[in-house]
DNA sequence: AAGTTTGTTGACGATGTAGTCAGTAGCGAC
DNA sequence: GTCGCTACTGACTACATCGTCAACAAACTT
């Protein structure tokens, strides 16, 4: 929400206050990538944000709190890059398109971000007893993407169903890109599979909803 | 491979070992998948498996030395559910349906398995420099996809192509399962996510591939 | 400039964890 | 029975990590 620079916070203080937060932000997302989010000690990142251990403690309760701030972070960014969900009406297909190339450029711009938010989603998806509070992001997430997609289906379409396919959209979007890297491939054939799944969601989703 | 509890070691001794064994990799399974791996202490696994802290290193040298053989377990496991490479030939469609169905019963038979199969991948994906050796089991899986479909599919298709539709089928397994547990869907709900894939996949692949 | 508030610091006590090792228990051979 | 061998044990050392707190610094107020 508050996350500009120095909207209308009071003075310098709080800018510098903002300031330490970012960097905090941005260090806990290199590491958490780097080695991992629970492998990660809470003076890796101030040590590498360049502050005090227990400035950490001022501006986050603990690791899970930053992990849940940057995982909004990045459903934020995400969801940035998603056509507006009141746009004029616009063909299906399109509509897909517009979509899945929404995860591309947010894979290609900020895979920092992306890694993370997949990390996180497999975090929630395998132990969500231990994780609380961070599905949050993962239920807008894919709200947003059904917001998108509502205007563009038939009115036929059960409110079930189109949470059926906001999922298969995010599904063709994540999975691709976590199999690619899961061998190793390179970026670039990363982005190829995307585009496969893309062309075989476009596909299939034509014959299924448009029968 | 020498799951079967005696096939011809050498006495008693060995086969209370091998108990032992499989104690630990049941334990370790268990408390990968409620705390997550990294959160995991050795001694949680011990304590769960009931034994002393010390035979964990008699068994495995580290916590990624055991995490690398429950991986293997996994991937062997879903892959005996795929048909046999070496079958006749067959339709595309059918072959695909059959890899999918494949993914569903260890859903359902072996969640533990595939949870932690996932949790993996995305541990490989969005960092593979933490975590040396734990990619082979996920290059061992897409193998044995690619060779299933390989004969399926019309000869003019390149290797590389083959490589990637290989790909686009995992993805299209594993991410509506993500995906889906992500926002707290129910197994049913997930069960549901993946049918609708399979049908998308197979109406995208005809398109595509049998054009 | 003196006082107040806000932000930062890093040493500290308490706790947790990895990996070791000297010792114990059970099995198998003779 | 006793000897040798293998599997198992859990207390122990050494170190890592958490979260706190009293002291410090910078920025605001008067």
């Amino acid at each position: 929400m508050d996350d500009e620079p120095d909207q209308r916070p009071e003075g310098r203080a709080s800018r510098r206050a903002s300031k330490t937060r970012q960097r905090l932000l941005d260090a806990a997302l290199y590491i958490f990538n780097t080695k991992g989010v629970e492998a990660c000690a809470i003076e890796d990142i101030t040590e590498s944000a360049d502050v005090g251990k227990g400035t950490f403690y001022r501006h986050f309760m603990d690791k899970l709190d930053i992990l849940r701030t940057l995982l909004d972070v990045a459903a934020d960014d995400l969801i940035k890059r998603m056509p507006p969900a009141s746009s004029p009406a616009i063909s299906f297909e399109d509509r897909i398109t517009q979509l899945i190339q929404a995860h591309l450029t947010f894979f290609t711009e900020r895979s920092d971000l992306f890694l993370l938010f997949l990390q996180g989603q497999t975090m929630v998806a395998t132990r969500p007893a231990a994780l609380p509070g961070l599905h949050a992001p993962y239920a807008r997430y894919i709200g947003a993407i059904e917001s998108r997609i509502a205007a563009s289906l038939p009115s036929t379409v059960l409110p079930d169903q189109k949470r059926q396919i906001a999922s298969l959209l995010a599904a063709s979007a994540c999975g691709p890109i976590t199999v690619g890297l899961s061998i190793s491939s390179s970026k670039h054939d990363v982005i190829k599979n995307l585009d496969l799944a893309r062309q075989s969601l476009l596909a299939g989703m034509k014959q299924l909803v448009l029968k």
